[in-house]
DNA sequence: GTCTATACCGAGATAGAC
DNA sequence: GTCTATCTCGGTATAGAC
């Protein structure tokens, strides 16, 4: 890779990163650059204004999200629907868990910038959908001995699951997170067996 | 009410709204100001910073929701345990949804200025326990034809979804919000049940 | 492509008249 | 208690040398 281009992908990352934990106000080019071992207008060489980096990285991480979303899909289908279930569930976690692109999303996603409102709600129904639509595959590939609920509740409850575990990954451990993440699913399976 | 307390309340109250829906760097003192039909330095009057006015705002909000939590137990004694379960879940949620304590509540739980985190981190898990607590009182209360499984999953569980159904919250229309709560609380409630 | 120097602006905050 | 005027500071952004 060339140097520049080395340059703009640490700004990208300094940024993602620093945009995760601070948030879009609370992070100055300063800090970015400072990051990045340059100084604040040397970023001008590579984005025209905070915006454009701050949507660029938006961008990224949705796209980023919505691959790793698909990819699931391929992963596991082999598995029986309960342990596909509880792969996606534990797989969407842990991406939250181990980047800062899942706390970047799901800051944004509840919270935009006034500016970035609309550009990241529209991305970010896309995203609900992409994972509804995984979990109506799961369900309607086989039937198994098991009978469930209807479909839209199940995607509907797992959604929610999913989103309420943010709290727990912003404020507690990662053993305490793990154990909590096991009595929500404990929860949700039981709940959606008809 | 003297005129010196109306407008400090105002301040407040406007100041907790564009808090909630803004958020504190993106909302200055000027806009406040403004909603309350006064200039930027009249603010110093009540209040030594912008900083001490947000903090007697988290205070307020903290101290509001504990006491409406509290304030439940008393309200639904006689009620099966399905049902105070119930209540308890939806009273929550209408808190969220009607007034900005609940989304300020939840903006600066999960993502806090750096300077309040602490303070804001300490009382939050004050919250949290609350709400544990009021689980267990309803759980312990009176044995029932229903047998449950155990008590902390099910308040981890129960405190999941509620944090969950911030996104529908923020992203919903309101009829969306309640079919969406519906969903979640038929699989919860299912899912706890021994 | 990176730097220094600087322009520009809006924020929080203070001084002091009324 | 509210105002106008003003200060200070830190942020984004630009100009122009190297």
């Amino acid at each position: 890779m060339k140097k520049g281009e080395e340059t703009k992908q640490s700004i990208l990352e300094h940024g993602l990163r620093l945009f995760s934990s601070k948030g879009y106000e609370e992070t100055s080019l300063k800090d970015i650059a400072s990051c990045v071992n340059i100084k604040t207008p040397s970023i001008y060489a590579y984005f025209s204004s905070k915006d454009e980096l701050f949507e660029k990285i938006v961008d990224f991480v949705i796209d980023d999200y919505v691959k790793f979303i698909e990819h699931q899909a391929s992963t596991m289908e082999s598995l029986s629907i309960k342990d596909q279930l509880y792969n996606l569930l534990e797989k969407l976690n842990k991406y939250y868990y181990m980047n800062d692109r899942g706390i970047f999303l799901k800051r944004y996603g509840v919270f935009p910038p006034e500016k970035f409102k609309e550009h990241i709600f529209q991305n970010n129904s896309m995203v609900e959908s992409e994972i509804r639509k995984l979990i109506y595959t799961i369900l309607d590939a086989k039937s198994e001995d098991h009978k469930f609920i209807d479909r839209e509740t199940i995607a509907t409850s797992f959604i929610c699951l999913l989103d309420g575990m943010l709290f727990y990954l912003m404020n507690c451990s990662y053993e305490e997170y793990e154990r909590r993440l096991e009595s929500t699913w404990k929860v949700f399976w039981k709940g959606i067996l008809e």
